[in-house]
DNA sequence: ATCGTTTTTTACCATAGGGTAAATATTTCA
DNA sequence: TGAAATATTTACCCTATGGTAAAAAACGAT
């Protein structure tokens, strides 16, 4: 869901093009996974067509939809990516996905030969810290129902692509409450 | 909370004499605030001396704790200081504290004459951006119990500067249920 | 269209944590 | 050092959400 006028398919394709970047694309069935926990996350993707799901496992291996990915946004598995953590992250495509690949390597060649990259890379980091330090504070402040809305109204396109368990895990309840709470609205 | 080897209070200090920043700080006594919500946040704070808890209210005006800020990190508004939104954040110093407060253009200064700068400020921003997906990981999978434990294991000073009502609502509970987790360990 | 699979809903009881209020304990400072 | 203010704990009952299980609905492949 991060979206960046700056990083978008035109000028990443562009980029390609004039630095010789050698960007390669993936695609995804339904259901394929992108990235499994465990595996080395060396790329940041960005989403050309379909949407993507992250997810984890609990520890009774429960799966935690941590995010959603569709068309036009990049997605990476940021504590493999950035800190050469072990990745715990799987990114699975929700229907046919078409995914650019971008290493660190191909990153900072862009980053070093387009003038306002490096502010723009910082600003798509500061709205990734945003995002979730505002989801920490809505899962403080609001309950879950007023959470569901808020995604119904501001990420329509979810509920046409996931399944409402993913739904239900990504506001940190369970299916059965997310049901009930649907039912009363 | 997030400390950087590179945003040291040295390197500022040395950066301030060299590049000429003319850097300024400010002395906060126990419980004043560096920041209001309203006000505008046009720095990025470092913490040379004390403690500083960053804090909003909810609809019913209770505080929430959304972070600690110990001697030696930054702290800012990002919603303020990256996006110009309206600021919702207020920053009280807990103790005796000193700031030292740096500005866009002073940080745009440091960046453009250290060469290393620009890739620190990311990794910075990036550590933000995986603190605070990580909380809302453990929100989601650990109980209130499992998370006091962790951060006693992880921050114990906070335990020695701020008030238990302080980390309960960092925590995403009431005083009393983390005065009745306490007594259950 | 139909059978089998998957997803969603419903129903039941259990439990973590909330809200209010009052009782202690601790701190502050005159 | 003692009174007042502040912080923490305790106790009560209440509510939102969890866990298990089964029913109902929707989807998909033949």
């Amino acid at each position: 869901m991060f979206q960046s006028k700056f990083f978008s398919s035109k000028n990443l394709l562009d980029w390609n093009i004039e630095y010789n970047l050698g960007l390669q694309n993936r695609l995804l069935k339904k259901d394929e996974l992108l990235l499994e926990a465990g595996q080395r996350c060396d790329y940041f993707y960005f989403v050309l067509k379909g949407f993507l799901r992250v997810y984890y496992l609990d520890i009774d291996g429960n799966e935690i939809t941590h995010w959603f990915s569709p068309k036009d946004t990049t997605i990476t598995s940021p504590f493999s990516y950035f800190n050469k953590e072990e990745n715990i992250l799987f990114i699975q495509a929700l229907e046919e996905t078409d995914v650019l690949l971008i290493s660190s390597d191909q990153l900072n060649t862009v980053i070093e030969n387009v003038p306002s990259a490096n502010k723009e890379a910082r600003k798509l980091l500061a709205e990734f810290a945003m995002t979730f330090s505002r989801r920490v504070m809505e899962i403080h402040t609001k309950t879950a129902e007023s959470r569901y809305l808020k995604l119904m109204a501001e990420h329509s396109t979810i509920f046409q692509k996931a399944k409402l368990s993913h739904i239900a895990s990504f506001l940190g309840i369970t299916q059965q409450s997310l049901s009930r709470i649907r039912k009363n609205i």
